[in-house]
DNA sequence: TACACTAATGTGAACGTACACATTCGAGTT
DNA sequence: AACTCGAATGTGTACGTTCACATTAGTGTA
């Protein structure tokens, strides 16, 4: 399965590019970089003489010769996280289109020194930016105080000032979600945020507080919990026995599912004694018992506007302006009116 | 938070810190690679320099000069896999310990054309060598047949001619979830396989076929389903109406998830109508209703050995060799005893 | 003290590209 | 026909490192 077969011929070079089309090598150069003043006819004969010989420029002889380097770093804390993954494809795609190349780090913790450690790593390989999807807010404290010399992006936050715009989607889904309990008639809706340093967890949050906020109604205090599914779990046995509330908004749809096998059992019905709506829509959400009500944020298009704002920050261009993106509301059985209970 | 500061003066090269300890360019590269022939305080005075001008060498010189890489490809195609996240973390953390970069390189889906250009672009972005976590057979095909220069290993295969050494893991797994349903009473097990040309769903049902031959039981045909939920939702639709099996070894569980809602919605009880077993032992799987029995592998030691084997490969040195790994059953609510069934 | 041999260091070239500048070409103007 | 000017192409060099080879210093031996 190793191909380190035979004939392993040296791989062409833009000089025999050039030979072959009978140009000078610059002129190769020139195709290759899109340059305008080339006649048509010369063009495609570097390019099938390009096709002919399978020529691919060396990336590290570009990255030196034009002491621009041309790998983007992602820096992730977050790789188990549903969203991190179409995140990431997306990025990827657009950074190769761009001619970038990807290198990524992935962290088991976010933890200050580890952070610290991946930024100096990334910095060590000299990459051209550095995204990070690792969305504590202490990360970036890191980073601030770390003296990095490359942009760095969040795919929470939107890179440079723009530090609204991303995470903005985020509160208008939450809004959404709670926004839905209020429309079925929902009054007492409790949320179950993600831990207190993440920046995510705290749009949801300010998504629910908007939310109830505007429909006048009074807030619970949030439960502080850790996105897993077994805190769900432990937080519903532990609720089981409030009745001061008749919904909740659990900041993502893993702490959502273990709410409802913590209730279940516990003997709390879910919709009918209590409802609870997610965030994320994970696969397995729409198979739960019962199926889980939830939002659903474009991940893939947050991936994809962080990297824009990088590459903007690395050319040194204005920073792109991007609407808000549009949250999906997905309503299933976990979610009914108050009013249908017995 | 682009940390794009003032003063961003010209890294120093390698010459500037040949300047500073008052050595040759080239005793200062002897230093960086650990040339055996180098008197201690000379060694002494390069780090010195290296230390106060806080030089780092320029990968991409590095990479061009000796026209050996550091980067190791990860190429994947089925990043949303569960099982797939932990071993790229441990991957890289084996390849960054050996001083190798890691660049990624997510696709969509693995038709071969995808395949073949991503191969194509790693060979040009001169990899040293490429992980594989794209397990379909048809992908080896395609990079058998492609004339690839480095080395290629695959966290499903392993390198070279071990191929049977980590495939076997899960075929062990699927054993153990099969021989569990036995050792419960139950006789009539049918198997949801995965896709025909994945190399795991094929470890699985053939741990399936294991276990059922060992303990002279009679197959059923297995079905073939492609890990998503919402084909276990299907197929538990559709499976309601026979009769003639008392439990089911889901290739996945996602599938097992998708399997148990649609036999809900069609009436049918587990466990106390059907068994159902998964394998992976996702983070929901303890929290679905019922919580679902299934099966753990380590897939971070599975990565761990992928690199190993990837990096004996490229350094020309023999593959090394590991113990099966043993998966862990995990007994949930999801498989009972037929007898206990009314 | 001269000799050989190894340890320690230095020199010139090469890696494959991009950049700055130099040159040639061709069309339009006078 | 000579002249101008921009479009199209070519030439020299630098990027920062490693490699192959050349040189010098250092140690022991006769």
């Amino acid at each position: 399965m190793s191909g380190d077969g035979e004939a392993r011929a040296k791989p062409a070079s833009i000089r025999d590019v050039a030979r072959l089309a009978a140009v000078s090598y610059q002129t190769v150069s020139r195709v290759l970089n899109d340059h305008p003043s080339i006649r048509d006819d010369t063009r495609q004969r570097v390019l099938s003489a390009i096709q002919t010989l399978d020529y691919r420029p060396n990336q590290a002889a570009r990255a030196l010769a034009s002491s621009r380097p041309n790998v983007l770093g992602i820096l992730s804390a977050t790789i188990g996280e549903y969203g991190t993954t179409s995140a990431i494809v997306a990025i990827e795609r657009v950074a190769r289109e761009r001619g970038f190349s990807i290198s990524t780090l992935n962290l088991p913790d976010a933890s200050p020194e580890a952070i610290g450690e991946a930024v100096r790593q990334f910095d060590h390989e000299q990459v051209a930016g550095i995204i990070v999807l690792a969305p504590q807010v202490r990360v970036f404290n890191v980073i601030g105080g770390l003296g990095v010399r490359v942009p760095v992006a969040s795919l929470h936050t939107g890179a440079g000032g723009t530090a609204e715009s991303i995470a903005s989607d985020q509160r208008l889904g939450a809004s959404m979600a709670v926004q839905h309990l209020v429309a079925l008639g929902h009054q007492d809706i409790l949320h179950i945020a993600g831990p207190q340093d993440w920046i995510e967890a705290e749009s949801r949050m300010h998504g629910y507080l908007d939310a109830m906020f505007e429909a006048d109604l009074s807030t619970l205090p949030p439960i502080r919990g850790d996105w897993t599914a077994d805190f769900g779990y432990f937080a519903g046995r532990e609720l089981s026995g409030r009745r001061d509330f008749t919904a909740i908004f659990a900041a993502n749809d893993l702490m959502a599912i273990g709410l409802m096998h913590g209730f279940r059992d516990a003997g709390v019905r879910v919709p009918d004694d209590v409802c609870v709506i997610g965030f994320d829509d994970i696969p397995v959400a729409a198979h739960t018992w019962p199926t889980l009500s939830t939002v659903r944020v474009d991940f893939a298009e947050l991936g994809r506007r962080a990297v824009m704002h990088l590459l903007a920050s690395i050319e040194q261009q204005p920073d792109p302006e991007f609407e808000l993106l549009s949250p999906e509301l997905i309503v299933r059985e976990s979610t009914t009116s108050p009013a249908m209970r017995r």
